[in-house]
DNA sequence: TTGACTGCAAATTGTTTGCATCATG
DNA sequence: CATGATGCAAACAATTTGCAGTCAA
């Protein structure tokens, strides 16, 4: 068993949200890592590490920016190749911001507790919503097209609540 | 009323399935445009067309390239300014491809045909989808949250049949 | 040992922006 | 006529790729 005496910062409540600790999520996505009969190398569990003690959505330079005390070796490549093998594993999810960059993270907690998004139109905020409410559409296109979703992969669009109300429309 | 002797290809499929002719499609959007408040330009009206003729999935420079013949001088930047007020006024759709581009599509049809697109994480293929599917959940995420998704406007992703039937990984 | 992985730096490619000019409302 | 839209070209930024050296299995 990982030792329980991580030292917590002020996001509890994330971690809640989440439902499990850091190492005990790096740990499940490393065993797919070893399951798909991938290497598991020092940059590769330093990346995941990064994104299990991440509670929110990083860009690949933000992950580097990260790594830069602990592992300043880890080069930006290798994120990108990093992030991107991941991404193929269903280990990690992607979202394209309104910035023009893609945030990544962990597409699920060891627990199974799984996430997705949903990202306002208008003025970019990226709202997290419990994996099962896409569990009915799921099955719905499964059945009819054979497309499996991963709601933990997928990206819902609209507009939030404050955006709607105000319709603040202009910010462009 | 619009004339109804569009120049019929062989995208007769596609035409039912979009409900619509093009031109209708494309008045629609120029009305939404001002009702809005926005200046209806020749650009403007170009590249609503190209889309509206399009009924694939297309790239700011595939549009560019499309008007190449008939609108040279529409430039670049414009194509992308364009794309980018419609998406904010909702009537058009854009996701993120594998190839790292973004492929815009009007969201809906003049009769309201509305449609969402599921992106296979595999082998990146877009898969059409009828827009009801989400439909419920949609409902019951504006229930809890506020956020209103727009169907029109979100991508699933997943893993498509053939995919998930080959588990044709590898494909790095 | 061996081939996969990594670091590095340069190359790509998609997208944006400042500015002078032109056209819509 | 005034303001917002366009064309142009240069600037940007995110991501990728070829290679040679290194490390996991």
């Amino acid at each position: 068993m990982t030792s329980a005496h991580s030292t917590h910062r002020a996001e509890d409540a994330h971690e809640r949200l989440h439902g499990g600790s850091p190492d005990a999520a790096a740990d499940a996505a490393i065993a797919a890592l070893r399951d798909h009969g991938e290497r598991v190398t020092g940059a590769r569990r330093a990346v995941l590490e990064t994104l299990a003690r991440t509670h929110e959505h990083v860009t690949a330079d933000q992950v580097v920016a990260m790594l830069e005390s602990s592992r300043p070796d880890v080069h930006r490549a290798t994120v990108y190749r990093t992030l991107d093998l991941l991404t193929e594993l269903g280990v990690v999810s992607h979202l394209h911001a309104s910035g023009g960059a893609t945030v990544y993270h962990l597409a699920a907690s060891p627990v199974g507790h799984e996430h997705l998004h949903a990202h306002c139109r208008l003025c970019g905020k990226v709202v997290v919503i419990a994996a099962d409410a896409l569990a009915a559409a799921s099955d719905h296109v499964a059945e009819g097209t054979g497309f499996r979703i991963e709601p933990a992969q997928s990206t819902l669009v609209g507009v939030c609540a404050e955006c709607a109300a105000s319709q603040q429309h202009r910010s462009r």
